[in-house]
DNA sequence: ATTGGTTGATTAAACGTTTAATTACTTATC
DNA sequence: GATAAGTAATTAAACGTTTAATCAACCAAT
C-alpha cells in the first residue's frame, strides 16, 4: 500500500527504469523511446495514480522546482497579499513556494535561509530584514538565485522589486499642501531600510521645494514599541510649539496605530488634521472621513518578482534588474 | 565551492561517512564511536561549515521534520494569524512550515495535497475546503498524520481543532436579545462545511428558548457574490416585512462587508439596529461604535494543532483528539 | 587456548530518481 | 557487403544520507 515508484512501473512492465523515466519526463521525442510502449508507459503510469518522488527528483537534478518566500510580518495584511499573489504566479510558472515568516527578527531570517536551503529550494525572494544585509550579501556572492521585494540593500548588487517610494512620498506630501497644509508632519520607522530612508527623502524634497521642510516635524517611532512611541510622536506634533496640520503616515501600522489614537484624542479629521497613508487598509471604509492613501501594485510586484526570480533560476540571464513600480495616489473610491 | 557533504567530512578526516553520521546524528553514545575522533568530528563539521542535505536525509529515511500547512484565504488576518502561530509553535518543536493557500478551492486543495506529499511533508495541518471531504477521507485511510482546524468534518474519524461554534453563537444572540433585541437576523454564507452550520444552529437553538426564531431572518450569503449578496441580505432583513433590530454576523468578512453596506445606508449602529461579529477586525477600532464580536484563541488553536499532529508524527498515539476551543464575547475594549 | 563480550570502526546497500554511456538492432548509402 | 546513421532500448553510476551487518582489535574469563 506505499507509493509507487518508478521501478513499480517498470517491473509491471518488464522495461527498465530509464525508459520510464525518459518518458514521464518527455524526453521520448527525438527517437529515444518507441511510440507504443511510450504510450503504455503513461498509461501505466496514470493507472497506479504514479507520482514522482520530489526528494530523489531533487537529490539526483539538482533542481526542486521551489520557490522559498521569505517574508517579514505574516500578519500585516500587505504582505500577506504579497505572498499570495507570488504563490499564484509561481504555480503558474511550475513553482511551488514555501512561505516562511521571519517577524522582522534578523536572527530568525539566517535560520531560515539555512533551513530553505538545506530543503534545497531553487532561488529566494526575500522582504529582508533592517539588518539582514549581510546574509543577503552571502547569498548573491554564491550566485544564489534571488530577488528582494519590497525592500532592498542599494549596495548590494540584487535584483529587486520595489515602489517607487520616493515619489509616492512625495506625492502624498504633494497632495497636503494642495490641500492647504502648511505644517506637515512625518511619522515613519527609525530603522534604518532604505526603502523608509527613501520615503522619508521624498518627503524633505518635497517640503523643501516649497520653503515648507522643518526637521523637527519629523517623528520617529520604533518597531517594537510602536503602540507607545506612536502616542508620543502624535502628541510632539501637536503640541504647542508645532501643531502641525498635516500628518504623512509612511507605512500600514503607523497609519493604523495613528489614526486611533487621534481619533481617542477626538481630533477631527480633514477639518483640524489632514491625513495621508502609505498603503491601504481595510478599516479606511470604516472612518468618518476618506482617507487619502498611497495604493501599491501588489499584484504587479508578486508576479514580477516571480518573473525575476525563474528567469534567474533557468540561468537565462545573470543580470541584475532593479524594478521600480509607480504608486498612485487614491483620493476616494 | 559547492555545498561541503559528509564525504567531505570524512575524506579529510580519513574516517568512513558512516561515523560522520553517527557523531552528527548523536548517535555515538552506547559505545559507538571513540570520544576523541567524535571530538574532532564536531569540529571539522563546524569549521566547514557543513549543513546537512534535507533531500538526502528525507529520501533516505522516510522523514522530513516537515509540516504542510494548507489554509484557505492567507489574505483573511484570521488565518494568516493561524498560520503565524503554526510556524513559531512547529518550530520551537523542531519542524519547519510549509504553508500553501488554496482560496477556498475544492481543486487547488487536491492539488496542493499531492504537491506537498510529493514534497514529502511528514504530516499536514489543513482548513479544508467546502468539498474537501474526499481528499481528507483519503488521507486519513492511508493513516497520515493529519489534524484539521478551523473546520471539520464530523464523519471523518480525525483529529481537529476547532472553537465551540455552537456555544459561541448561542452567547453572540444571547447578548443582542439582552441588549433588547426582538428581532434578531443572521447573515452567513451559504456553504455546507460544519462549523457554519454549527454556527446556525446555536443562534436557532438560543432564539427558540425564549420564542424569537423565525426562519425568514436567515440571510445566506454565497462567498463568490459576496459584495452583491450581502446587500440583498442586508435589505432583505430591513425590509418592511423583517424590519430586524439586531444582525449577528457569522464570520468577519461578512461583518466587514455587512457593517460598511449598514453605514453607507446611514443606519445609526447601536440605537436603531444592535449587531455582533463572529471574530475580530482591526477596524472595528475605526467604528463610531463598539462592535461586541466574539473572540478566538487563535494562538492556542495554532499551538494545540502542531501538538497534537506531531504526537500523531511521533507515533506515540493513533487516538483521535477533537480539541473544541471556549471563545470569548468582547463587548469592548 | 578457546570462548565471549566490549569497544570502535568500516562496508555496502538502500532510498527514488536522472542521465551519460553503451548496446543492439534496423535501415539506408555507396 | 561493408559502413554509417538512425532508432530503441538497457546499464550503471550518481546525488547525500542512514543503518544493518560486519569486522577487527582488545581484554577477561573459563
Amino acid at each position: 500500500m506505499n507509493r509507487v515508484s518508478i521501478k513499480d512501473i517498470a517491473h509491471e512492465l518488464g522495461v527498465s527504469t530509464a525508459t520510464i523515466s525518459l518518458v514521464l519526463n518527455g524526453k521520448d521525442k527525438d527517437g529515444r523511446v518507441g511510440k507504443e510502449i511510450a504510450e503504455k508507459i503513461r498509461q501505466k503510469a496514470r493507472e497506479m495514480n504514479y507520482e514522482p518522488n520530489n526528494l530523489a527528483r531533487g537529490l539526483r537534478s539538482g533542481v526542486s522546482n521551489t520557490i522559498g518566500l521569505i517574508i517579514a510580518d505574516i500578519s500585516n495584511l500587505f504582505f500577506a497579499n504579497l505572498a499570495f499573489h507570488i504563490q499564484e504566479q509561481a504555480e503558474k510558472l511550475g513553482y511551488s513556494v514555501i512561505i516562511t515568516n521571519t517577524n522582522e527578527s534578523d536572527l530568525k531570517m539566517e535560520k531560515i535561509i539555512n533551513v530553505l536551503k538545506n530543503k534545497s529550494v531553487d532561488g529566494f525572494i526575500i522582504v529582508p530584514t533592517e539588518h539582514g544585509e549581510p546574509f543577503i550579501q552571502n547569498l548573491v556572492e554564491r550566485n544564489f538565485p534571488l530577488v528582494l521585494v519590497d525592500r532592498y540593500f542599494p549596495k548590494l548588487k540584487v535584483s529587486s522589486v520595489t515602489v517607487d517610494n520616493y515619489n509616492a512620498s512625495k506625492k502624498a506630501v504633494r497632495n497636503l499642501i494642495e490641500r492647504g497644509c502648511k505644517k506637515i508632519g512625518l511619522i515613519i520607522y527609525n530603522n534604518g531600510l532604505q526603502h523608509m530612508l527613501d520615503r522619508k527623502k521624498g518627503y524633505i524634497d518635497e517640503l523643501e521645494s516649497c520653503g515648507l521642510y522643518n526637521p523637527s516635524l519629523i517623528k520617529k517611532v520604533n518597531y517594537s514599541f510602536l503602540l507607545n512611541d506612536i502616542t508620543i510622536a502624535i502628541d510632539g506634533l501637536l503640541s504647542i510649539e508645532n501643531q502641525v496640520d498635516g500628518i504623512f503616515f509612511a507605512t500600514n501600522t503607523l497609519s493604523m496605530q495613528g489614526i486611533k489614537y487621534l481619533m481617542n484624542l477626538n481630533i477631527k479629521l480633514h477639518e483640524e488634521l489632514k491625513v495621508v497613508c502609505f498603503d491601504k487598509s481595510d478599516a479606511f471604509d470604516f472612518m468618518p472621513v476618506h482617507i487619502p492613501y498611497i495604493q501599491q501594485p501588489i499584484s504587479e510586484m508578486g508576479t514580477d518578482a516571480v518573473k525575476l526570480l525563474v528567469e534567474q533560476m533557468k540561468r537565462q540571464t545573470n543580470k541584475i534588474t532593479i524594478k521600480e513600480l509607480q504608486t498612485s495616489l487614491i483620493i476616494s473610491d
